[in-house]
DNA sequence: CGTCCACGTCTAC
DNA sequence: TAGACCTGGACGG
């Protein structure tokens, strides 16, 4: 479960499970782990937790003994320690008692009750990683969740930064200008504001204040926002209800976490509600195609400038390793999008698939029914809006109509040229 | 059974 | 800008 939301929700779980509870011992780790061991035994601690971005700081708190002297002797710790954690791709925390442990805990904290309770930072593709006597990694930027106002300044302020010659969708996973956002984040967010994936990102972001003037304005209605026609440069108009491209780095991963659940977690009992939220990302009927770094982007409409020539891929990797010489044959697969048009007028179409069947990779909905989504046209139509809570999960099953609609318009596709 | 895909970094040619 | 690093679920044959 991995990008902001799930990060943060993550330290929710633990403060929460953890509180009043006390730890005793040693850390674990698992053997087949290969991250750090993490130095630390106490006869009694608490642990609490807070994130930041895509990272999560456990804080290991020693409690007051009569006997410092004796806790000395035993090598325990008398100081906190901080453990900094990534996800990876498969990350999160479980609470179970001591012989429900799952799989795939790779580091442990036992409880000081007899039947004793482990909190496990549990990781089955062991991408994630961990820093005891950690910091918050040094390059990452402010966090989009609670570090709001420093991460647009930062963003406004390094534009002239060659990063963002990429595509937008690419900058977005940028962890130094972008801590918290993700795959599916960039996908609902960039179909939020209809922004074409591709789009050079400085052209999207420049004109943008560093102050958000949307922050201290109420529901904000239809504040249309003038546009000081004069002549040259750039309008602002941005704003309307959603707010600008920043903005919505920062309400729309807030909206995950206010969906309370566990965010992308497929196994979960309340993923549904998740899949009801997602817009765009694996949605029936929205077009996808690898980016420059072979990953999946999920969009509606046009790709923009920048899309991929030949959609890329990493797959196509391991040929059989059998020995014969010959075999460049290597790659192939996706590439099967004609090669026609050429030159002239990019006409994307040859790029963009659209989902045949059923996607793979893109979680089921384990038992219940699939998420369909508008195939037939784009509903453009004005719906109610009607924001709240989606507490209502169901949605009615054979609903041909309960995709993703809502389309906000107002694009404020800007820039000069 | 095998292939493809997945919420993300990392480092090496 | 490719791989590497991993496990496992969904599909296809």
């Amino acid at each position: 479960m991995p990008e902001g939301p799930e990060l943060h929700l993550a330290s929710l779980y633990v403060n929460k499970m953890c509180a009043g509870v006390v730890f005793t011992g040693p850390v674990r780790k698992s053997e087949v782990s290969k991250n750090p061991d993490v130095p630390f035994t106490c006869e009694a601690y608490r642990i609490t937790a807070t994130s930041r971005g895509k990272e999560v700081k456990l804080t290991l708190t020693p409690m007051k003994s009569d006997d410092p002297k004796e806790r000395v002797k035993a090598g325990q710790a008398d100081q906190p320690m901080d453990i900094v954690i990534r996800f990876g791709m498969s990350g999160y925390f479980r609470f179970t008692t001591e012989d429900e442990l799952p799989k795939h805990a790779h580091l442990r904290f036992y409880s000081k009750e007899t039947p004793c309770r482990v909190l496990s930072f549990v990781d089955a593709r062991r991408f994630g990683s961990w820093q005891p006597n950690g910091t918050w990694q040094s390059d990452r930027g402010p966090c989009i969740m609670f570090e709001y106002k420093s991460f647009r300044e930062k963003v406004v302020s390094h534009l002239s930064d060659r990063a963002f010659d990429k595509p937008i969708c690419e900058v977005l996973l940028n962890q130094k200008y972008f801590n918290g956002i993700g795959n599916y984040l960039r996908a609902e967010i960039l179909f939020r504001l209809n922004i074409p994936p591709f789009v050079p990102a400085r052209t999207v972001l420049e004109g943008l204040e560093s102050e958000d003037l949307c922050e201290n304005e109420k529901p904000v209605k239809n504040e249309t926002t003038d546009t000081k026609t004069s002549d040259g440069a750039k309008q602002k108009r941005v704003k309307g209800e959603t707010g600008d491209l920043l903005r919505l780095c920062h309400t729309v991963p807030l909206e995950v976490v206010n969906l309370g659940g566990k965010g992308y977690d497929p196994q979960k009992t309340d993923y549904s509600d998740f899949k009801a939220w997602l817009q765009c990302y694996c949605v029936d009927g929205m077009k996808s195609i690898g980016d420059h770094n072979g990953r999946t982007m999920w969009f509606k409409g046009d790709p923009g400038p920048m899309a991929p020539k030949d959609s890329k891929s990493p797959k196509a990797k391991k040929r059989a390793k059998k020995e014969d010489g010959h075999d460049y044959y290597t790659d192939k697969k996706k590439v099967a999008s004609k090669r026609s048009e050429s030159t002239s007028k990019k006409k994307q179409e040859s790029v963009t698939k659209i989902p045949k069947k059923e996607k793979k990779g893109c979680p089921k909905e384990a038992g219940t029914k699939r998420r369909k989504a508008v195939k037939s046209r784009e509903v453009t139509e004005p719906q109610h809006e009607k924001r709240s809570t989606a507490r209502k999960r169901k949605s009615s099953s054979a609903e041909p109509t309960a995709g993703p609609q809502r389309r906000r318009g107002r694009v404020t596709r800007q820039n000069s040229k």
